[in-house]
DNA sequence: GGGCCGCCTTGAGTTGGATCAAGCTAGAAT
DNA sequence: ATTCTAGCTTGATCCAACTCAAGGCGGCCC
């Protein structure tokens, strides 16, 4: 048995719900419920119906498709502060994808129910909501002009360099980066092939634009490696 | 110079402002500009600024990206009733997609400040424009997955059966269609060059599976074409 | 230590779809 | 009626990325 206080506070260090009052938060934990998963552990089967969403608290989970053949395309990697499922929650479908912990995960399922009588009887968490599908719409939308317009290079070069900062990235000094999933899974997030991006990784590496180490990557020098995009 | 009046009148009969009251339509039609372009104009720009979102009335719109190299991805075909830039009004980035009249076109366009005013009076509109968000998040989704699953065989199947009601679907009855914009253009929404596109309705066509005559197309049994996806 | 198991890399060959290059229509303009 | 042009088709060739296959390299358990 837990108890509800310790709900809301995991809710309440989620930023979609950072400024909601302590009456919202209260209201919003009797819908959530805990769940804690094992690493490989599947959260959400394609076809399952959507009575809530879920955001991850601590660990990584994967959304992807299975093909007819059994061939998987991940499409999203989704890890602490973030969340999934909202969309399909309000058009009342069931999933398309599955869900899966790609370590051990801990999050929150919010109730449906929970979530919309807090948006009626608050406008600004309404807004919030909003802002949150838009950026996710705005990511596919990304998503989509990288898989049709860009080749396997350059999505790899995007990804590289994909959370830098500004100045960094426009810096010629090296920059280490950690892969934050399998080279399997993030070959996949970019729609590669394991082998293709391994090789192209290797390419990179050949020109010395980076160096290699396991999951560990050190970006030699961030300006040369983006102007490599052309 | 055009009566207020007018305006809400098209207002009202947009499905996301369906149930909002005379007074809230009084409001949005204040914030509301409509627009008449003749095919082939540009709406919007790739890095305009989006301070509001537009609406179809009649005509054609189709979204699209522009690649480095000049060439070209439709995104979207864009139909009476329906809209675009909602997304990203409320993310406050500049387009990273144009829009470009395919037909003689009218449009509405609703200034983001008469949205957020009428979200703020009514949780309804609200709810009514994050269903419209989970929608079109749900329509990417399905794209992403078509583009990374499917052949291009596949996907100009899917395009062909895609509106046809599913008792017609299943049945053995020939249907006509029309298609909804150039060939050109359905191509590129497709992920495929013109030319592929056009191979492809051919091979359907020697299959005996539909006939073709310029944008008019009979599909000539429904459940035979769905069962050459695989 | 040795063997096993995931994961990654490397090599060789294949292919789906793109590109380049002509023709072909049909409707619009003169 | 004749040209013009935009859009479509068809043929030939090419290439980016995939598949299949064979190792390599840790890490982990006995």
């Amino acid at each position: 048995m837990r108890a509800p206080v310790k709900t809301s506070t995991f809710l309440a260090n989620i930023p979609m719900f950072s400024d909601a009052t302590a009456d919202d938060l209260e209201g919003l934990a009797a819908g959530t419920t805990e769940l804690r998963v094992p690493k490989g552990q599947i959260i959400v089967q394609r076809g399952d119906p959507c009575v809530g969403f879920h955001v991850v608290v601590y660990g990584q989970v994967k959304l992807a498709f299975v093909s007819p053949n059994g061939a998987e395309k991940v499409i999203e990697i989704i890890g602490p502060g973030h969340s999934f499922g909202e969309a399909l929650m309000f058009t009342d479908r069931p999933y398309v994808v599955f869900a899966q912990a790609l370590a051990d995960t801990m999050l929150l399922h919010i109730a449906k129910t929970a979530i919309d009588s807090a948006i009626e009887r608050d406008p600004k968490l309404a807004m919030r909501m909003i802002a949150g599908l838009s950026r996710k719409l705005h990511g596919l939308v990304e998503d989509v002009e990288a898989y049709s317009l860009r080749s396997g290079m350059q999505r790899v070069i995007g990804y590289l360099l994909r959370d830098l900062e500004e100045e960094v990235e426009k810096g010629h000094d090296p920059v280490k980066i950690v892969l934050d999933a399998n080279k399997g899974v993030i070959a996949s997030r970019l729609n590669l092939s394991a082998e293709h991006f391994s090789r192209t990784l290797a390419e990179l590496s050949h020109e010395n634009l980076i160096q290699v180490d396991g999951a560990r990557i050190t970006i030699i020098d961030p300006a040369r490696l983006r102007e490599y995009l052309s």
